[in-house]
DNA sequence: CACTAATGGTACTTGCTCGTATCATTAACG
DNA sequence: CGTTAATGATACGAGCAAGTACCATTAGTG
């Protein structure tokens, strides 16, 4: 039921999705629907946060940093994800806690597992900090992140991801063979 | 009375502004209102694209690298460029034409900009290309804006500001003094 | 001054959605 | 089998907002 009503937020927005229709679509009925989360708000941060632990779950199961970044790259760039965090970002005023839950477990930790693979790889700056690891993430996502956003270009293949992770960790130095 | 629809418009959203309350704040009536712009959605997309155009036109005046970037940075962390940033990510889907000409005035031309004050300066890459000029805008924006996208910081002071395009220019290779 | 065009003020219609209440049905369980 | 708890279906009340219609007022023009 809350991956009906997912799907439903992210195609329409939190206001223009009715309950009737999430009712609907989930096979279930209004009623229930109050019963197990108190308000629209209520269903609407549960179902956001239950995507967006099922997507940093699949993002950082890889550990080395090239394949680290190439997972992370091709997770956060696909349409899931793309759409969860243009209404996360879109709501983020009417929802101030939902957008810090959502950076807390987002940005915030891929980040930290960032700093650790650089310092794992050891092979571009003497000491890596945390700047080097917000820099990287933030040019893993970048301006082809940003066109996503907008609704401006697909999906990028694997391949197109791989390679951009690898241009990426050498632009900052993190890779050999410039 | 564009600019108070605006306000309006960044402060509550597209949809939970109504068209009375901007008539009272413009000291318009909803009839003129209708007569000079057709919809609720023509009045957003002119609004949204004045503010775009007036914040464009402030962030462009510099022309030497540094200086450039110490104005994007300084004028893309605004409240009202943040504000603006949010809600045409947030209404991308109902506003595709809007994302577009949003994407192509601002970040895509302020790349472009970037691009040859980066030639100008020419003391990085030895041929900087567009994906250079990306990646520097991309950092230039990086997690801060991020976070103030989701409203958990608020906007750098303009010594933020400076020491940023800084760091991010020394990180990617395109200013001395490491 | 008279006339016209545009605008402010406001009431109204229509449609939608949140949240609640009511009734019937199903399923679990002793 | 019978009782109870949960759920599906549906209808309802209240409120809000887009867009329209009507009247009164202002301002510009000959």
């Amino acid at each position: 039921m809350l991956d009906d009503a997912v799907d439903l937020f992210l195609a329409e927005g939190y206001a223009s999705t009715s309950l009737d229709l999430v009712a609907q679509r989930s096979s279930a009925s209004k009623r229930t629907v109050y019963a197990y989360f108190t308000d629209k708000a209520g269903l609407f941060t549960a179902a956001v946060e239950r995507l967006h632990d099922r997507i940093a779950e699949t993002a950082e199961q890889s550990a080395p940093l090239l394949e680290l970044c190439t997972s992370l790259v091709e997770t956060l760039h696909s349409d899931e994800a793309v759409a969860l965090h243009r209404i996360v970002v879109g709501e983020s005023t009417r929802f101030p806690e939902l957008a810090r839950s959502f950076y807390v477990a987002g940005p915030a930790r891929s980040t930290q597992l960032l700093l650790a693979a650089l310092r794992a790889a050891g092979s571009g700056p003497d000491a890596p900090g945390a700047s080097d690891a917000e820099r990287l993430y933030a040019l893993l996502l970048g301006e082809p992140h940003r066109r996503r956003l907008l609704g401006l270009a697909p999906a990028p293949t694997p391949e197109d991801s791989a390679r951009h992770a690898a241009e990426t960790l050498r632009a900052l130095g993190h890779l050999p063979a410039d």
